[in-house]
Order: structure tokens, then sequence, then C-alpha cells
DNA sequence: TAGTGGTCTAGACCACGTT
DNA sequence: ACGTGGTCTAGACCACTAA
């Protein structure tokens, strides 16, 4: 994005003397509407990931970047944050700031609350078993937040990988949240829908265990009776707090493995 | 921490005329070595918690808010802006910052990279089963980032909660990086150890599937063949994004699910 | 139009880790 | 002692939202 460098007019570029480890270039667009903090922020990624900046190296003081630059060392230090943030850059002070040296190139970037099925060409298909309003039990009341009895959408779907059945969702959404059209419940995943309509997924809470198959589970999965089972529970929330899904979810664990990453809060 | 206020010389309360919906009223210690967006966010977060400020209610405006506390904007922005993080407040452009109005009082705090067993009163205990250097086989290598055949320490153990055998636990760490005490470890946890010896913690890539017993792992963990069983393997890296830790883990389906929670990365 | 958060500047002093 | 990041200030202008 905004991979157009201005043509630099007139400004002259001061010798430089030193020969540093890393003497790397950078260049903001301040006609650009994208911040200046992330205008750098995402050069200094581009950077990291394509190898120009080695993995231990020091990244030069704040206040000489932002110099060369000519930008203020509060915007660099917000730039840096944001990758120190994602895990890229590591402050020492005393030392100076260095790029991670993670074996793993990028552990970063994952559980964007897992569309897991519908990425990376698993062509997925849905089937709806189920859409309809009922009653809350007092278990779907407690997780969405609302009274007990109240309307919910209910929801049951199938999803298949490469014509196999994968796995058995059962969804409860307040009523009203967002139309449910089989099609397009068939064509896509609920969390798009729900981006589409313009919630913003937050955080999800999530519980995740095992069990064997009942006859029943076994025939809807094409699994034996007492295969192993993941199940996973989940309430999902928006950006203000407000719980917009709760699911009770089962996997063929011969089938599916959750891959996740875990940060350490601070 | 630092839970003593200092006692106020002087300081005269100015006469609050305004009766806002919330004229909550905040105050820093400048003589504390805490920093004062710290001190504020701790204040916001109190608040918050205790009802003091109510979900979806306002925090008055970001200058206002400075004026009152005799900080700067951007000190009161730095403090709001972790606790936007938190999840726990929402800014709206035009609007104002709200208390996010979630259901689940408080879904934050957690995924402290599970020491889980150690938690909440469950008396657990450890069994060292094993603790030996021997050559890295390619997926532990692979795992931890050094050459196949290097040295690592195996450690094996089996968890109990409450006199029932609940984890079987399979590690494997680089040599060297921490002293791997038999009787430390049996009373207390790997992170706490590692933590103690100064590693910063920074994320954890994990994968969770099911299974089900195999003879050998029944009779370990006192279930019956075929039982279902959670299975987990984890890469733990540091701060610098060395990974310090690779384990693999099973555990009692019956006794045991993993909690937590996902965060949607911006 | 008025009020909010979003971004940015050009300084300052301090705490810490290295040397 | 020196250099680094950590914190903080007092302003400024802009973009978005709501009334």
């Amino acid at each position: 994005m905004s991979e157009f460098p201005e043509i630099e007019t007139g400004g002259y570029a001061p010798p430089v003397s030193k020969a540093e480890s890393a003497p790397l270039e950078f260049e903001v667009d301040r006609s650009s509407p994208v911040p200046l903090y992330y205008q750098l922020a995402q050069q200094l990624e581009g950077a990291i990931e394509h190898g120009r900046l080695a993995p231990g190296s020091l990244l030069g003081n704040e206040i000489e970047l932002a110099g060369r630059l000519g930008l203020s060392r509060p915007t660099v230090r917000q730039a840096i944050q944001s990758l120190v943030d994602k895990g890229l850059l590591v402050r020492r002070r005393g030392v100076g700031t260095q790029v991670v040296h993670s074996q793993v190139k990028r552990p970063l970037e994952l559980s964007s609350l897992f569309d897991d099925l519908q990425a990376a060409g698993q062509s997925p298909a849905t089937q709806v078993l189920r859409n309809e309003t009922e009653p809350a039990t007092a278990q779907v009341a407690a997780a969405l937040g609302i009274a007990e009895g109240s309307d919910v959408v209910v929801l049951q779907r199938l999803r298949f990988t490469h014509g196999e059945p994968m796995a058995h969702m059962c969804n409860y959404l307040p009523p009203g949240l967002i139309p449910l059209d089989n099609a397009k419940l068939e064509s896509t995943g609920l969390y798009r829908m729900m981006r589409a309509a313009g919630i913003t997924l937050h955080s999800a809470r999530q519980s995740v265990g095992a069990r064997c198959a009942t006859e029943a589970e076994g025939e809807l999965l094409a699994e034996e009776p007492g295969a192993a089972l993941l199940t996973m529970s989940r309430t999902t929330y928006d950006d203000t707090g407000r719980a917009v899904e709760y699911g009770t979810h089962i996997y063929r664990a011969s089938r599916y493995a959750f891959e996740f990453q875990l940060l350490v809060r601070a």
C-alpha cells in the first residue's frame, strides 16, 4: 500500500558517514492519509520479514531514527511499540531495540478467531440442519447475558471438508442481530456475516475438551461410536463487550486439531 | 503493590461544582516510582471492577480528565489506551470513551500461560518420572530450533490433583537453560522456575487435539483403554523469540478442559 | 456546528544497563 | 560515565460523529 515513493524535491541527502550495522533507509509520505507511525511500522515490519533487518540486529536509537526520518521521537516510538506488541521487536534499556531472533519466522498474526475451515483451500462446505427461534435455556441465557426464556436463534450446521463430515456446530444468537439466510450460511462463515453486518468482533472465551462419540454422534460424523471427539464451547463478544454468539461444537479428532497462539499478558 | 497512599499534605480539594454522570475522583501520587499513567490505569480498572464506573457509562473527555488530575493529555491517553487494549474500555470518535458492558465481568487477565493446575486450590502434586539429557530427535530439534542430535533435556512428569492422576507431561528444554532440580520440579511449575531464573516468557504456539487412550496410557492415568484423552503440544518462546520449551502432554478428558480467551488482532 | 478521539511535535528529565 | 529506552509535558491540527 502506498508504495509510490514521492519524488524527492530539493531536499539534499546529507552525506552519511557512519557505516552502521543496519543503515537502512526508510521514508514516509506526509501527503498520505495513512498515519506516519503506521507507515513506519509497516516499513519496519517489511524489512524484518524480508530479512533486510537481521534477527538480533539493533535498530539504532530512537532519537537518531526520528531525526533521519524527520519525525518526532514519540511518533517513532509509537511505530516501534506496535511492533513490540506484535512480538517482532524487543526493547532493552541501555542496549537498544533489537529484532527478535525467532526460529519460527512469524509466530504472530494467528488466531484471528478461527475461520479455520474457511481458510487454506480446504474446500469447505456447510449444511444447515436447523435455523429457528426458540426460548433460551438457562445455560444459553447465561452465556449470552439475556433473560432465560427470551427468544434466541438456534443454528445447527454440519461442516464438510473434501466431502467428508468434519464438525457439528450448534450456535445461539440474539434475535435480530444479523439476518441469517440459509443460502448465505452455506456459502460463507458466521463471523464473516457478522463483520459484514458491521459488528466488530473483539474476543472469545473458549473451552476445549474431549469425549467419546455417542452412537448418534458417530452416525452424524461418520465415526465409530466411542471414537474421540474434540468438543468446544465458545462465547464471542463484540467490541462493546456484548455477547454476540454462543456455540457448542464437536469435531472429529481424527481430522481436526486446534492450533493457536497464546500471548503472555504484561 | 505500593498500596500505601501517601498522606496528602496541604493540597486542598477545589470545590467540585458540576454533577456529571460519573464525577469520580482519581488521584495520582507524583512521589511514587509507579508511572503516572499506570497509577491512573489501575484506579480506572478498580473503579470499573467495583462497579463505580457502570458499564456503558462515559469516561468524560480526555482533556478535561487530564486537567482534573493535573496530568497532560498524552499521559491520560496512555492510561486509557492500556485499558482499551485489555478490553475494558472502548473509544468512539465523536462520542467518547465508554466502559465495556460485558456480561462476563472480567473476560481478561486470563491465559497467562496456564499455570492451570497450580492455580485455584486444586492441591496439585507432581511426580518426576524422568529427567535426563539425550540427543534431540528431528521433531524436537525443529520445535526448539536447534540441530538434530544435539543435547536436550527430557522431562517426564505426572501431575495429580486431589490424589488422582490427571496429566502426563513430556517436555524438552535446551540444555543449561535453567537448573532442573527434581525436588523443585515437584514443588512448583516449570514456568515459575523459568521466570525465577530471569526468563521472560512471551508467547506459546499450541496445538490441541484428542484421541483414545492406549492401554499403557490408560494404566498411567487410571483410565480405561479407549477413554478420551486431550492432547496438547506446545512450544514456548521468550521475549527474544528463542524457543525455551517444547512439550507434548496428555490429559484425562474426564477431568480437564482447556479454557482460554482469544483476542482478535487489530 | 460542537465535541470527541486520532495524530503529531519538540522539547525535558529520569532509570537502567553497559562500559 | 555514557547511551539507551521510559516517562512526561503543553501545546497543535485533523477526522469523525452527533445534534
